[in-house]
DNA sequence: ATTACATTCAATTATTCGCTTGAATGATAT
DNA sequence: ATATCATTCAAGCGAATAATTGAATGTAAT
């Protein structure tokens, strides 16, 4: 019995691990720490089917990274905690910091300029204060309606190209979206930079944003 | 290539969720934690053979969760950075918060008695300054030769109901081993209160004391 | 009640994983 | 060189996993 426990205790984080273990599920992951999602909506957003996005959801459930409640004929589910958001930041950090194929795509995609370094939380706060910058949330309509930056204003990106004129006001752009990975930001910014608007990507998403407590405005 | 992007990096986190996602792989972790070590005597320690034990290290590197050296005839593996302690630290802690499974498991092996809380890092410092307690090590020599915390003494488990009169001077004992679910300190615990002897665990290992920067002996 | 819709279940297939076995490689010592 | 020891490679097998499909469940609206 003495050393079984330990192997019975590590068999149960493995699976918390394995659930981890998988890019479609970390896709869930960042999608649900937007906010709550149904299942069909969730699926749509990372192309999977329905039936195979609930398997995913129930994986992820059993394995205490998401809960769920009923919702009318919906069952939405969402993040258990946000020891799960740092669990995923450390991971991507571990991953970023030991892998040289990490590095690979960040640098032949996210970071082929150098300077389209994104800036942080604090620097964010700062500029805004001042008036220096205008804070952009390029993530679809639905995503912003249910909560964003406060004061931000939303063009979701596919959108940006046709309504750049609103933002050509001479104040820097500061793009955000999902998380510190995705794209969306980074296309907005290298659109914005390639039409001689100046524009920088915030390090991190709306997740980030609120877990640390910074304001955010929602409906 | 705009989605594409995320999802070849997410394919890449996965890969090192993957690697923890593993019962017998955490334990090689946990062993690692403590120092270098050789691929047989990793293999030896964690009951696998070496061929196996050879394999999952490999997976673990390919993952960058381990680094590894030529020694000699040997090759001697080791965590490749502090974070990857971190990684597993938070890992567990999601697991422990959100699995009514480790709880389970952690209340009826791990916390029968309601007075076996362990101490924290800080309490040990101040007990044992003040001259109330005791430290010890109950990993085998070898582990405790390569490194241990200052000021302590070592009775592998395996010895202790012999060598238990070291002991019975008066001042409380506060056991450690290899982390906050190693079973030694546990049973050690156990076995020294059985025996009328005032004894507390530690909260967590070796590996833990000295990512927080407290001081360790060593050779 | 019946219909519609969201979600889950069950059965299936292709793929990956964990471990074993036995041979191959690499370094050291004689 | 040869022998020895530590480690890795390669092949193979059974178990677990990911995704598809179509049917079943459960809730809400008519």
């Amino acid at each position: 019995m003495s050393t079984s426990a330990k192997i019975e205790l590590y068999e149960e984080f493995s699976q918390v691990a394995k659930a981890l273990g998988s890019a479609h599920r970390l896709d869930i992951l960042e999608h649900l720490a937007q906010g709550e999602r149904g299942v069909d909506a969730l699926a749509e957003r990372v192309k999977l089917s329905t039936a195979n996005t609930s398997q995913h959801l129930q994986l992820l459930k059993r394995a205490g990274l998401v809960a769920s409640r009923r919702d009318g004929k919906f069952v939405r589910y969402r993040l258990s905690g946000d020891n799960v958001l740092k669990l995923m930041g450390i991971l991507f950090d571990v991953a970023e910091q030991n892998l040289a194929e990490v590095d690979k795509v960040l640098r032949n995609y996210f970071y082929q300029r150098d300077d389209m370094e994104p800036i942080s939380q604090i620097e964010l706060l700062e500029r805004t204060r001042d008036g220096l910058a205008i804070v952009l949330d390029v993530r679809p309509s639905d995503e912003f309606t249910a909560s964003h930056l406060t004061g931000a204003i939303n063009i979701p990106l596919a959108e940006l190209e046709k309504r750049i004129l609103e933002l050509d006001n001479g104040r820097e752009i500061i793009a955000y979206c999902r998380g510190p990975y995705c794209v969306l930001a980074f296309e907005a910014v290298a659109m914005l930079r390639k039409k001689g608007i100046k524009a920088r990507r915030l390090e991190d998403g709306l997740p980030e944003w609120r877990a640390a407590g910074l304001p955010v405005e929602t409906g």
